[in-house]
DNA sequence: TAACTAATTAGTTAAATAGTTAAATATAGA
DNA sequence: TCTATATTTAACTATTTAACTAATTAGTTA
């Protein structure tokens, strides 16, 4: 929960997160939006796998990358619903 | 938008959020369910004001922090919206 | 006015973050 | 096997963040 939060306060990483709703990419192609180092990215892109916001398939010399929908919805919502007024009062 | 997610990536921050849920608060009050000084939540108090997700009043020597319920949902409620599947496909 | 209290502001410090370039790893293909 | 390519890892730097203590501001009350 708190890795998501983390991982969501970065605008290069929520920008990921929408180029992925459209479909998935290669490393590569998602560090070609962007103007930072494909190093920069990478890290990126490892921060919102330890959140499990993404994930990774390794095929041929590429690393696809694919956003993890329920985990973010899940995420945002578990939280929101704590909020809503109607919850425990 | 971008500042309501930073607000939300600190731990404190989220759980000063949830104190207010229950009921307004004077900044002291909030700062007695933490372990750390008073400056320091008066500055977490700051960023969340920043956002907009808190909201202060000033009554006589005290300043009264209160949720701002509708901010925090719609500015979540927002961003989960563009990921639900059904958008824009 | 003086003394007291609640909260914020200012200044400092240590740790975390986001970026860089260079090197390492792993796979593909000639 | 050698070379090229995609990506990650390592080492480093600059900036931001979150904490602290001390000082300031603002309001209350004797």
């Amino acid at each position: 929960m708190s890795g998501v939060f983390k991982a969501l306060s970065d605008p290069t990483r929520r920008e990921i997160l929408a180029l992925l709703r459209d479909k998935d990419m290669t490393a590569g192609e998602i560090a070609e939006h962007f103007d930072i180092s494909k190093p920069a990215i990478s890290k990126h892109l490892e921060i919102l796998k330890e959140a499990e916001l993404v994930s990774a398939e390794k095929k041929g010399l590429y690393r696809i990358y694919s956003i993890n929908l329920t985990v973010l919805q899940e995420a945002l919502s578990g939280f929101m619903n704590y909020f809503e007024k109607e919850n425990d009062l």
